[in-house]
DNA sequence: AAGCCCCTTTGATCCATGTCAACGTGCGCG
DNA sequence: CGCGCACGTTGACATGGATCAAAGGGGCTT
């Protein structure tokens, strides 16, 4: 958490996320709307906020308020045990969106934090409710995110239960690399925002199983690793690895 | 699966569900709702359906239409793997939603079946978003109850990722005793739905570890288990385990 | 440019839970 | 009413990943 002392002093601005004009919209809420919708929309998303590295979006028992769209970064949210423990719930990148999990008590229960310099769009949640109120599509695509949201916990509790620590990390990797391709970026090359430890918790395993995890896999030529940078080098390899044996130990 | 010869030839029957006359409305959509607007409801929520033990109420891979609330009964669902590998997502009692992981491709992306002989009302989806388009209540009920989904979702990551057999097995009858709480029944004395296997499968334990901490618990008079029989002796026992060690083998 | 600290890697050992096996038990069906 | 079978319990052993420990590397700070 460097707090670096920054040239820009605010990181509340006033300035219109402008959907219209984002180049993310086939990934975000907008997918769908007409442009007549997404200037509605533009209304609704009231401003953008930045973030350091390290920094806290919201911390889980704060109040709820509105969800927020990843504009650019890379975020992690995660839950607390009082006894310390820490699980990764999510990472989340450009599109994605953040706070659905406050929804429910109105207040956060988790807390998301930047692992880089990052930018959101904040959407109050009582006028994207209000919104959806008038645009059908706006209202069946906020649904389809919220249960798309639903289904990839499930797969993360398939990974968590029934998956050893090899196939994990294969499956970890696939998705990301999914992601990315989604984003214009190499599907085959990228840069690890997260630590091992982060890695770890998400995965239900230890760093040090997750960096021989790691090790393992550049031995066996499926990746080359060297610290955060991943090169893919056999995407069918990674694949078997997940479909094969029983059992955790 | 016990296929019984049954009177009951039909499974799907075209009654009124009658939320306003359900005394379920309390933990169950229509929560929050005015009279009016339960009546409302009632049009929408279009017959219920009736299932035996072992029924599928759907599979994965099916197209999806509705939500279903479980008016009576218990169900379980789960994700199969292509090897076979089964992990239980979840278990729906009375007053409980089924199928919103559907939403998100317009397919279920998981099978729920029937534990016991059950009975659940059909909500048709695009009706639900019709009606939730005018009522505002509606609408934000049925938010949080996605919500809430997820969150549930994000203690079972917890519980899979960061907890130990017997700690996780507490976890599940100390949340089962809460729901049926919740329902007026008594927290401390319960029939399990589900076999050791079901109940590991859901916790990412093999059913004899879920076996052997059950006898541990008798055995520390925490709990009387004969079967399914469950009494619970020392709940603050019980959420004490919750809080200590860290790690998984 | 140097130094520090965090992250990562790797090795050695341990332990919780998986695996395999055998036996018990109660429910449902014939 | 008793038999069979699925479910549950318990024991012995195997093992994957945790734990403990130590050393190397890279980037941010000074």
């Amino acid at each position: 958490m460097p707090n670096r002392k920054i040239a820009t002093p605010i990181t509340l601005i006033d300035v219109k996320s402008a959907c219209s004009n984002c180049n993310l919209h086939e990934l975000c809420l907008p997918l769908g709307l007409s442009h007549a919708e997404i200037e509605k929309l533009d209304e609704v998303v009231a401003n953008r906020r930045r973030l350091k590295r390290g920094e806290h979006l919201y911390r889980a028992g704060q109040p709820f308020d509105a969800i927020y769209a990843v504009r650019s970064g890379f975020f992690k949210t995660d839950v607390l045990l009082e006894d310390g423990r820490e699980q990764v719930t999510g990472f989340q990148m450009t599109g994605e969106l953040l706070g659905l999990d406050g929804i429910s008590t109105e207040h956060h229960s988790c807390n998301a934090v930047a692992l880089e310099d990052s930018e959101v769009c904040t959407i109050p949640f009582l006028h994207l409710e209000g919104l959806s109120r008038e645009i059908q599509t706006l209202q069946h695509h906020f649904h389809k995110v919220m249960s798309r949201e639903i289904v990839r916990d499930h797969g993360v509790m398939m990974l968590l239960g029934t998956m050893r620590a090899e196939e994990r990390l294969a499956a970890f990797l696939l998705n990301l690399s999914q992601r990315f391709t989604a984003r214009g970026y190499s599907p085959a090359e990228f840069y690890l925002r997260m630590t091992r430890e982060e890695i770890g918790s998400y995965l239900g395993l230890k760093l040090e199983t997750v960096s021989r995890a790691f090790s393992r896999f550049q031995e066996e030529g499926l990746i080359a690793v060297q610290q955060k940078h991943v090169r893919i080098l056999n995407t069918p390899g990674l694949k078997r690895l997940m479909s094969h044996q029983q059992g955790r130990g």
